[in-house]
DNA sequence: ACAAATTTTGTAAACGCTTTCAAGATTCTA
DNA sequence: TAGAATCTTGAAAGCGTTTACAAAATTTGT
């Protein structure tokens, strides 16, 4: 690649006749410069065109004005929302957004560079294996965590929604509105955290109205389509034909749903569905799916918040939880 | 913020026994080193927990090794799939991946110094005013345009999709196939590039079919279900009631097919529908949605690859046209 | 065994900026 | 109006790497 001549401080501080410490002054506003020093310095970087390299600015600042995000996998309707709080608070406090995908790198162990490149990160679910956060801990690097709490050892802030509370609402429903009382619960990818909780939920919310949860009817969805599909239509197979299925997320809802389709049920009438997350195709199905909104993009805004807060030395809460909102359609039965 | 003590490459080269060279040399592998010497550096990086400082190679290489892209908003289905394709080439090449939106710095006036902290962008739309583009292009900074063509003095390598050609295609087989003479065409917002083209395509197969395309049937939808709707109402209240309406994109289409359904009309018997792009719905809705599959992620993939033989001095193709697919469903009128 | 060729390593100068320290200019005080 | 106090500016030392260039060590050829 050809490279471009590049303008430096030292091209405006010759052109302005004074130091580049002068420029560095008036670029940054840290400390008073004389007011005609400055008309001098202004007419020469607007003259020459002079951006200031933040690169450079990085490494003699020791801050880098960027925040990390680490995910998984970019994958799936929520990453949108996400991705887009996170952006959106980032930019509005001045910081960069540098985005690390671990999927290929977790064989290969190598992870990205965190800690020099940016000056705090947000970790999503389990996207950074606890090694590595442990590391970063240890060496006091800030982080906040997304939809995963921390294990005991690692202090560290942590934001997510009220996964517990919501499954545990969604299912008294079920069963005082809607009357259900077998329940047959679908649950997300094996140690998903979000999964675990609502799971608790359910079951908490079963004991609650003292009823048995059927271990037969507790299935893996794995928070996708496909994998949600397989297990109903296997249990339809069986001839186990529980009265609802509550899926642990919109994804494999809509696994359970077409599994049902192709078997020849009707949803509500003869299985009644309902997911969790509130993702946009949930309205727009017929019937309409019955969730819980998860309120993403504000949980990312808080996320970057909290980091914020972490970077400027601030003590800022360990433990967010987001409140949820029913959303009540038909695919559980309602109808207006 | 506490500040942690950090590793440098003269704390490894003091531990080894050895210059800050012969370090650099064998973390970045360019020269031989005896491999004695390569032992012991390596000793020492694992005893001390090195990690190269990626800001201070910057400043030393010339190169950020990261790849900038540029987009307006972070909204819509489009932009899961365009990041993931994003992502991944980009890491697959090495590349880290800064992200700028520059939706709320429009007014300011003030963009992302992508010149610096990046070795070339990604530009998608018209995310970038041209001033600034020009700016950049001048300086030779390295750059690809997505879902958009440069103005004629910019020379920079853009890759999208086959729109018109895509939409010429709908267009004849809803008339060839489905026999519809009266058509009538939903456009994307204001100056959107993707749209024209598409209309283009449209009126170009009315044409060839001898068919009249009517002004009055030619609508703003916006890439938005709420325009497309109330364009749609409003055609229904003036009693325009078109055989079949082509939204430019599957977002309006929702919205047409709302408005249908509010006024009454079935789709397909009385109004057959059609979108562009196949987001995530089109196939869930009912009536399943007729529309275009827009090959997102893998625009994404070429526009990385093709930055990236800018970045070694390579010359790529100037325009790739990424061909579609049509995707038939019910909403048009068929039936398997 | 000695010079020549080659391999390996170290020294030091960038890279573009921030910031401390101190000196030079200016303004104020009595 | 001299000396003190305050502004304004510049010199220079980093920040943590890479990379000529050159020196030192090793191998090779005869």
């Amino acid at each position: 690649m050809l490279r471009m001549k590049r303008v430096t401080i030292e091209d405006v501080a010759r052109q302005a006749g004074v130091s580049i410490a002068t420029v560095s002054r008036v670029v940054s506003g840290s400390t008073h410069v004389a007011p005609m020093t400055t008309a001098k310095v202004q007419a020469a970087i607007n003259m020459l065109g002079y951006k200031p390299n933040p690169i450079a600015k990085h490494l003699a600042g020791q801050r880098t004005n960027t925040i990390g995000l680490i995910v998984d996998e970019i994958v799936g309707d929520f990453f949108q929302p996400m991705l887009r709080g996170i952006e959106q608070t980032s930019s509005e406090h001045g910081y960069d957004l540098l985005i690390h995908s671990t999927r290929m790198r977790r064989r290969s162990g190598s992870y990205p560079v965190a800690e020099h490149n940016t000056d705090g990160i947000i970790v999503f679910g389990n996207s950074l294996p606890l090694d590595e956060l442990r590391r970063l801990y240890i060496k006091q690097f800030p982080m906040v965590l997304m939809h995963q709490t921390p294990p005991s050892d690692v202090h560290v802030p942590c934001v997510t929604i009220e996964n517990k509370r919501s499954a545990q609402r969604m299912v008294d429903y079920l069963i005082e509105q809607r009357g259900y009382t077998e329940i047959a619960f679908l649950r997300g990818p094996e140690g998903n955290e979000d999964s675990q909780w609502r799971e608790l939920g359910f079951r908490e919310s079963m004991a609650a109205h003292g009823l048995k949860v059927d271990d037969e009817l507790i299935g893996m969805g794995g928070f996708e389509e496909m994998q949600a599909h397989h297990t109903v239509t296997q249990w339809v197979r069986q001839g186990k034909r529980p009265r609802c299925i509550f899926a642990a997320d919109d994804d494999s809802a809509l696994g359970v749903l077409r599994a049902l389709k192709e078997a020849g049920l009707r949803v509500p009438q003869d299985v009644a569905v309902v997911g969790f997350d509130d993702i946009r195709i949930a309205s727009y199905l017929s019937p309409a799916l019955t969730t819980v909104r998860a309120p993403i993009e504000q949980v990312s805004r808080v996320a970057v918040e909290t980091l914020i807060q972490l970077l400027e030395g601030e003590t800022p809460q360990m433990l967010t939880l987001l409140p949820t909102e029913l959303i009540i359609r038909e695919s559980c039965g309602y109808s207006a």
